[in-house]
DNA sequence: CATGCGTGGAC
DNA sequence: TGTCCAAGCAT
């Protein structure tokens, strides 16, 4: 839609360019992707499948989404579904995929659904944010994807591509606010759905962090970053803080019968709600006397294959120790045992199944 | 506003 | 091998 096309675009006065909705629409139109999360072109996802996906989707990549949608959507096909199913059961069926408080807020937010909104998502971005698990972002992306509302749902994809349109100076986070205004400079009229999608799947195959395809870039001519010859140094980041390591124990209480010791950690903080096989605490410079935490007393050897593991803020490198236990063994409070049969119903992290393949 | 919160893949 | 990164939220 060049601007010459409109005779009163000559004589208004110049104003800076703002890059069109239009250009990054039609390239949508021609490249939209075929996500299991997404409608067919003119069509809206069910406001529940967009909700589920967008949870998932936090901090997380389609490729490792896929299969657990699949699942999910499987196993729990409609909001008042998932509602309904014990937590044990979603924080299992969500092992491995990570931060696991969006499970159980994802949970929660299906029960608040069904309770304040009669089994129907709110449009309103509002309403959508006062949902548990439900923050800025994916209330816009849910007004706009699920219900074509008016909204900027203002992820990665658009701080990078908006910080590289306007070349801003100022690093993330600092940019954040900055960046949001500049994008909702960007909506268009109408489309708000697409857009918002347009502007992840520019993003996710266009404007990638490291080498950003600018010939392929449907808003090139408009690029500020474009134009200063290294758009790939946008967004600007802070420095970030080290990662430090941190090291315990991992007791691995083995029965005659192939049981295997194991307890439910609290309900929030790291790894909340999930299983584990007791441990000492995971500490800085280590825990001086394991021995002492040991979930039973028995004859405890060191197998000698720690297992590590990076977490989002720390680095974990656990000890394992194991003891072989008659089959009579009572487990002490607070523990049971699971035979490996029962494994897959266990909600084990990633960090517990590396523990759990040393037996 | 900074920090806590997972995981696996790419380079 | 280490570093960065992926459709953020809660506190």
């Amino acid at each position: 839609m060049p601007a010459a096309a409109n005779p009163a675009a000559r004589a208004a006065p110049p104003r800076k360019a703002v890059p069109p909705p239009e250009a990054l629409l039609g390239w949508y139109d021609r490249h939209r992707r075929r996500l299991p999360w997404r409608a067919e072109a003119g069509k809206r996802e069910a406001p529940y499948r967009v909700f589920l996906s967008e949870i998932m989707l936090q901090q997380t990549t389609v490729v490792t989404v896929r299969p657990y949608y699949a699942a999910f959507l499987k196993r729990w096909p409609d909001v008042e579904a998932l509602a309904a199913a014990p937590l044990e059961e979603v924080l299992s069926a969500w092992a491995g995929l990570g931060y696991y408080a969006r499970a159980r807020n994802l949970h929660a937010c299906a029960k608040a659904v069904v309770a304040r909104h009669g089994g129907r998502f709110p449009a309103d971005e509002a309403a959508l944010l006062d949902l548990p698990g439900i923050g800025p972002y994916t209330a816009a992306a849910i007004a706009s994807i699920a219900f074509d509302r008016r909204a900027a749902p203002v992820d990665g994809n658009w701080e990078r591509v908006v910080a590289r349109l306007f070349a801003v100076d100022e690093p993330l986070p600092k940019a954040r606010a900055k960046l949001r205004a500049l994008a909702l400079t960007l909506l268009p009229d109408e489309g708000y759905g697409d857009f918002a999608q347009a502007m992840m799947d520019l993003g996710a195959t266009i404007c990638t962090p490291r080498k950003p395809a600018c010939a392929l870039c449907p808003w090139r001519p408009d690029c500020a970053g474009y134009a200063t010859g290294a758009p790939e140094v946008y967004p600007l980041k802070a420095a970030k803080a080290a990662r430090p390591t941190r090291r315990g124990v991992a007791f691995l209480a083995v029965r005659a019968d192939g049981a295997v010791l194991v307890r439910s950690r609290p309900a929030s903080g790291l790894l909340g709600g999930m299983s584990e096989v007791p441990s000492t605490p995971w500490e800085v410079d280590g825990v001086a006397s394991p021995a002492g935490h040991a979930p039973l007393n028995a004859q405890w050897c060191a197998l000698n294959a720690p297992v590590t593991h990076v977490f989002s803020h720390f680095a974990l490198e656990l000890d394992v120790w194991r003891a072989d236990l008659s089959a009579a063994t009572r487990a002490p409070a607070g523990h049971r045992w699971v035979r490996p049969e029962g494994f897959d119903a266990e909600a084990f992290p990633s960090v517990m199944r590396k523990v759990l393949a040393k037996l």
